[in-house]
DNA sequence: GTGAAAGCGCTAACAG
DNA sequence: CTGTTAGCGCTTTCAC
């Protein structure tokens, strides 16, 4: 039962090599490589025998072997923290659409948020010799980051480079973060809390802008926030601890749209009317929050691009075109949706304040 | 700026070989593979050296190499047609981890629910030379898997198996079906319509379900459905379909939870409450449906549980010990939330008919 | 225990 | 245009 058992499924020991192909057709393995790998140069009577031996016989190029030889595998890795949040679909769609344009495959990899799984997925891909790598907000240690640079080229996704040797595509969270809390103050907002992203760097880059916009907009001494994640039950987690808080907020900033999505049903549980009693933003403006029924105000982000751009970065380290570190930042914007509104009028909690 | 320009990436030239962690610890390659390989057999001072040297020199040993003699990679490969389905992050958790325990890695692909594309992934994982590849509701043509089938052992989710050389894993679609159908019936409705998945095999065994349902009802003449998709938008677009209809349907059953919550929002859009004016059902059960704001009744499928079978049966084939075909078929059960209930009192229209 | 040699399937010169 | 040769980096006998 053990996995270095030897394999004696039947299927391994039938493969046809590139050598069978070439007897089948009573050419020589060249020809038929030069087939497989679209070169001209055959003649079209040899091309087709080659094609129909190819046909008859099942055959597949091991690129195994091919890369072993050429040293690089035209696969681009990518690992994502998961598969939950809508936002990676919008990054994946956008690596996939540009590998494709450029010749290459691209194969995933989830370390299930776990910074000991990413590590092994991160050295999986790395093992297998991807010709570039795209973490996506990674929350593996820099050094092992840094290390894996060192080996191919990387652009990490929503986190600072680790050292010159990695590429980043970030969104502004900084700013989105402002946007947020700039969007409740706004509406007359001040008591403006955060349900926090938990460990991850998105996450602690939102809190940071949040703090800096409190502050910015002379609202410091209103400053709350509370333990959540990226995920709903981190939502309802953080709603939970700002129950306990006095006087409650009258806006919440939930660090993604997974967290504020699990604060809006622990919010309504707890009997509170979203906007009525509270205004919640989200990060990230998913397909979820478009939803009709959910309808969250949300910090937008270009994931499709972000994942366009870091094919982009990818490919120019790749064709060593470039080799100085670059680093890009898009641009988020406000989208508002129906859980935002002006705080209500309770002269009586506000007059005591102050 | 071809993608077969000559890679000049300054990594790819200093990466470290076998032979160079070797010279480094004054041992023979052949030590050098025993140690990366967790073997035992080498003395303390030798795999010390070995173990300082690889470190140093920053060494992974290339997979690509290591497979090519060992005829095995010890990768799984997995098919999923789209990231935004849920439903998948499900399937795909239960196959990480049944294939962390038996030591493979597992690598995604997605065909964007092209079946060109699809085959492409598909090829592409195949002539990596997977050790197995699992295909999740695959659009792609019969023969096509067949095909595939006779290279590498194939488990194919939630779709019938195209021949003897794959095993299946699927959800029982028709008795789900059956479930949803029989629930609406059960609260008195009889105008029980059917908004369909598209071309996919998962979705049109769910119709096939709803008829056959519907007939054993004795609701036969009731049976009304309209063109849908797997996605929000589907929803939505079968929603417009609906409302040409006369009379309008009490019941909606969506062919999964993507679609009722693209429904739900095209209903409420037309004016029409849930479940007072009109009651939906979904299928997957996914973490969306279970939102305190959308509370969709749904069809429950495992995937978990059907990811890890499906791991199982990959497994078994791999390590030669089954040869036979095998076909999973996991029990669908109703989870009842708040998008059901009973159909309104309309004397006006049911007297009309009959 | 350890090292040397052969070869996995393929490509990349180069010679015909 | 076509065939031959020599590896790619690694594992795997098989001697020592």
């Amino acid at each position: 039962m053990s996995p270095r058992g030897k394999s004696v499924n039947p299927q391994s020991q039938s493969r046809p090599t590139i050598h069978d192909v070439a007897r089948r057709a009573k050419v020589s393995k060249s020809l038929v490589s030069m087939v497989t790998r679209g070169e001209n140069g055959v003649s079209a009577g040899k091309r087709a025998a080659i094609l129909e031996a190819i046909e008859e016989l099942n055959y597949r190029p091991n690129i195994i072997a091919r890369s072993l030889v050429q040293r690089r595998t035209r696969i681009l890795g990518v690992m994502i923290p998961d598969l939950r949040n809508p936002f990676f679909s919008d990054v994946v769609s956008g690596i996939q659409v540009r590998a494709r344009e450029l010749g290459f495959r691209v194969l995933f990899n989830t370390g299930e948020r776990q910074p000991a799984l990413e590590e092994s997925a991160i050295e999986g891909l790395l093992e297998l010799r991807v010709d570039g790598l795209i973490l996506a907000a990674p929350r593996a240690e820099d050094r092992v980051i840094a290390h894996a640079g060192r080996w191919a080229p990387i652009v990490v996704l929503n986190r600072n480079s680790p050292d010159d040797s990695c590429d980043s595509v970030s969104n502004d969270n900084i700013a989105g973060a402002g946007l947020a809390v700039e969007h409740c103050a706004d509406l007359g907002h001040r008591r403006i809390a955060l349900i926090e992203g938990g460990a991850g760097i998105a996450a602690r880059t939102r809190c940071e802008g949040y703090l800096r916009a409190m502050r910015r907009l002379g609202l410091a001494d209103h400053i709350l926030t509370a333990q959540g994640a990226h995920n709903e039950e981190g939502g309802r987690r953080g709603v939970q601890e700002l129950l306990q808080a006095e006087p409650f907020p009258t806006a919440i900033f939930a660090s993604n749209d997974l967290c504020a999505i699990g604060a809006m049903d622990a919010l309504e549980e707890a009997g509170l009317r979203i906007p009525e009693d509270v205004s919640l933003v989200g990060f990230d403006n998913t397909t979820l929050a478009a939803l009709r029924h959910i309808s969250l105000t949300s910090i937008n982000q270009p994931g499709c691009d972000m994942g366009r751009s870091a094919v982009e970065r990818l490919w120019e380290r790749i064709d060593g075109e470039r080799t100085t570190p670059q680093h890009d930042v898009v641009v988020p914007s406000l989208v508002v949706r129906s859980t935002t509104g002006p705080p209500r009028e309770d002269p009586g909690i506000e007059g005591v304040e102050f």
